[in-house]
DNA sequence: GTCTATAGGTGGATAGAC
DNA sequence: GTCTATCCACCTATAGAC
C-alpha cells in the first residue's frame, strides 16, 4: 500500500495528517486543532475541505480502501500462487505496523459503536472487500492443493483478518513488531504453509 | 467471570457504570458526565472516589484483571482437560461479547497510545497474564497428546489472546455473536479439536 | 482558500459549604 | 460523601472579512 504523497494539494494533506493521527490515536482521541497544528492552518480553514468531522472520517476510510484494494489488485498481477498472496496480503499489514501504526479500519472497529452512520457503512464494506479477497484467495488455494485447511472459506478468511488485526492491536502495544510475524507465521502455518 | 453486583457501595457502583461505558464506547468516549447521569450523582462526587480519570481507568484494569484471573482458577478447579479448559477460556470471552460489550482490555488496546503510563502497564500485565495461563494449558496438553500443534507454546498462546481479541472487535462491529463463535470454533480445530 | 473571531458546548478538575 | 459553583482548556462548527 502505498504511502501518501508529500506533494499533495491541502485536502490531501489534510488527509495524510488525520490519517496518521486516526492509526496511531484513533478517532476520538484526534482533532481539528491536531491537524491545524501540524499543517501550520487554522482549524476554521479545514472546515472549509472537511465541513464535519464526520465527513472527514468517512473519506478517509473510503481512500484507505481505495488504497488497500489497489494492493490487493496488485498483488493479483504479481502471482498466481495463492501462498505467494497471502505472505504479500500479510505484508500489507507489517508494512503499517512498521510505521508505527495500527490499522485505520481496526482502529475505527473497536470505536465502533461511537462511529457516525456512515463511518460504520463504510467500515464494514472494507472488511467484507477483504474477506471476499481472501475467500477467493483461499479456494483458490484449495483446489490448486497448494493450501490446505477445513471448513468453509468464508470462515477462514474471517478468521484470518480478525487474527491480524488483532495480533496488530497487540504488537503494536508491545511495541514488538516480530511478535505480530510470529503469529502470521503460525496462522500460515495453520493452513499448510511452512516458512 | 462474574457480573458486577447490583447492590455494591458508590465506589463499586461507580466502577459498574464505567466499565460498561469503557467496553462499549472506549476510554476517549465517555466522560465524568456520562457516569454521573447513569449514577444521579454529580460529576464533583465522582472526583472523591477516583480523584482523576487515569486513576480510575487503572482501577479498572486491575478489577477486570481480578475478576479474569479469577476465572481462570476456576476453570482449572473445574478441569484438568486441556480442550475443556480452552472451551471454557473462549466461554469467557462469549460472555462478555453476549453482553455487548467488547474485552476491556482488548478495547484499551486499540487505544494505547493516547493512555497514561500507569494504564498501560497494567494492561500489558493483563496480556501477560492471559498468555501466561495459556502457554501453561498448552504444554499441558500437548504433552498429555489431547492438544496438537506446532511451534512454541508461547506463539501459539499470543496467537489465540490476539485472535480472540481482533474476533472480538470484529464480531461486535457486526453485531453477530455466531461470527466470533465460528472463528473460534476454527481456532480450536487448528490445535487437533474437533466439535 | 485562508483568515479572525466567536459561538455554544463539553472535557477533567478544584474550592468550599453542608 | 455529596453538593453548588466555578475554572480553564478544549471541542466542533459557523459567520464574515480578505
Amino acid at each position: 500500500m502505498p504511502r501518501p504523497s508529500a506533494t499533495a494539494d491541502t485536502s490531501g494533506r489534510i488527509l495524510d495528517i488525520a490519517e496518521r493521527l486516526l492509526q496511531t490515536r484513533g478517532y476520538n482521541a484526534f482533532s481539528y486543532a491536531d491537524i491545524a497544528r501540524s499543517l501550520h492552518i487554522t482549524k476554521a480553514s479545514l472546515h472549509y475541505h472537511f465541513p464535519t468531522k464526520g465527513e472527514l472520517g468517512k473519506r478517509l476510510i473510503e481512500r484507505y480502501q481505495q488504497s488497500f484494494l489497489r494492493a490487493l489488485a496488485e498483488i493479483d498481477g504479481l502471482s498466481k500462487d495463492a501462498p505467494e498472496k497471502l505472505r504479500r496480503y500479510i505484508g500489507l499489514y507489517t508494512e503499517v505496523l512498521r510505521n508505527d501504526r495500527m490499522c485505520l479500519c481496526g482502529m475505527l472497529a473497536a470505536e465502533y459503536a461511537t462511529l457516525p452512520k456512515p463511518m460504520k457503512s463504510e467500515l464494514k464494506h472494507f472488511f467484507d472487500e477483504n474477506e471476499r479477497w481472501l475467500i477467493a484467495v483461499l479456494e483458490d488455494g484449495r483446489i490448486s492443493k497448494r493450501l490446505r485447511f477445513s471448513g468453509a472459506a468464508r470462515e477462514m478468511a474471517q478468521l484470518l483478518v480478525g487474527s491480524l488485526e488483532g495480533a496488530m492491536m497487540l504488537a503494536r502495544s508491545y511495541g514488538d513488531v516480530a511478535r505480530f510475524e510470529a503469529v502470521a507465521e503460525r496462522l500460515l502455518a495453520g493452513l499448510g504453509l511452512g516458512k
